[in-house]
DNA sequence: CGCATGTCAGGAAAACTGATATAA
DNA sequence: CTTATATCAGTTGTCCTGACATGC
């Protein structure tokens, strides 16, 4: 829709940011973030959506798959995806309705949820994890080692951040 | 509230990816994205919050600043920003009805609407810069010349997706 | 006529707050 | 009694679609 900017707006931004304000660093490198989620996000979402699925969705779909058991209690579904106990709620109660996970009572734990990706799920996330790879997750533009480097950064900040110990 | 995880789930996930599906780089990338912009988005809400602002209104308010006039057509904001019409419209009411800016015609074509910052809005936008650089817009742990490689690819990968040219 | 600009109504997906029932 | 787990109701901020009025 929108044709491109013939400059790029981000370093124009951190230029008049460095005249008036100071060092632009971060501001530059948090605003380009923003940007690059939002893009990414849009592509995911574009090549997901046939298939019903939306980023988080598949995230969820993804982590079952990957589970020994290919079942989580909720609460370790939002522990590992981040997200907020009524998200997680939310998002198993769409994946449920569409038949791709089922609740499960947990053998020992009454107060704990299962959640457990069925056989319809697990061929949706088959599907859809070739929409997004043939896409390469709208990230483009980088060589293999560049890619590496962004993921080293990024992994630096989250730990930062306090995402995880180790 | 959520204590950090003993490892990093992103790097067991690429792991798993790698072993089950194929190359992980891209999909480690997108991920680590992900979870970043949502710390550094909520940390920088967070800090605006307490001025009675989100990020992406803190951004229309420094594009204005920024301007020649401090003033911009609607349209030229959503280009710079990246905003749909329908959320201009709606970011700039929010603004409007805080008195951080004004809607005034254009004065040779009257289809467009002009948007100037208040004094108000200036003031507004000065305490909020303080807020957000005081905490380093929530990025942390990389070095100044990190902080410049993340901007780096990040810009390759917004040309390589058409944000802009040159 | 076409196209551009901005607005409106309404919906979607997700985050959050606060409250609640149940069970450890 | 305190804590943990999950859900529910309701709000918020943002993006999106489709329709529309106005003006170039």
């Amino acid at each position: 829709m929108n044709r491109p900017l013939p400059f790029d707006p981000i370093a124009r931004a951190a230029q008049l940011w460095e005249d008036r304000i100071g060092p632009s660093d971060t501001m530059a490198a948090v605003t380009g973030l923003m940007r690059v989620q939002q893009i990414v996000q849009s592509a995911v979402d574009g090549a997901l959506k046939p298939h019903g699925l939306t980023f988080a969705r598949y995230e969820a779909l993804v982590l079952l798959t990957f589970s020994r058991q290919g079942a989580l209690p909720m609460r370790v579904m939002g522990e590992r995806l981040q997200l907020h106990p009524t998200s997680v709620t939310n998002i198993v109660d769409r994946l449920e309705s569409g038949g791709l996970v089922a609740r499960l009572p947990h053998p020992t734990d009454r107060r704990t949820t299962l959640v457990e990706i069925t056989d319809d799920g697990r061929a949706r996330y088959e599907v859809a994890t070739k929409a997004v790879t043939d896409i390469d997750f709208g990230l483009h533009g980088l060589t293999d080692r560049q890619t590496q480097q962004l993921t080293d950064l990024l992994t630096k900040a989250r730990k930062a951040a306090g995402d995880f110990r180790e």
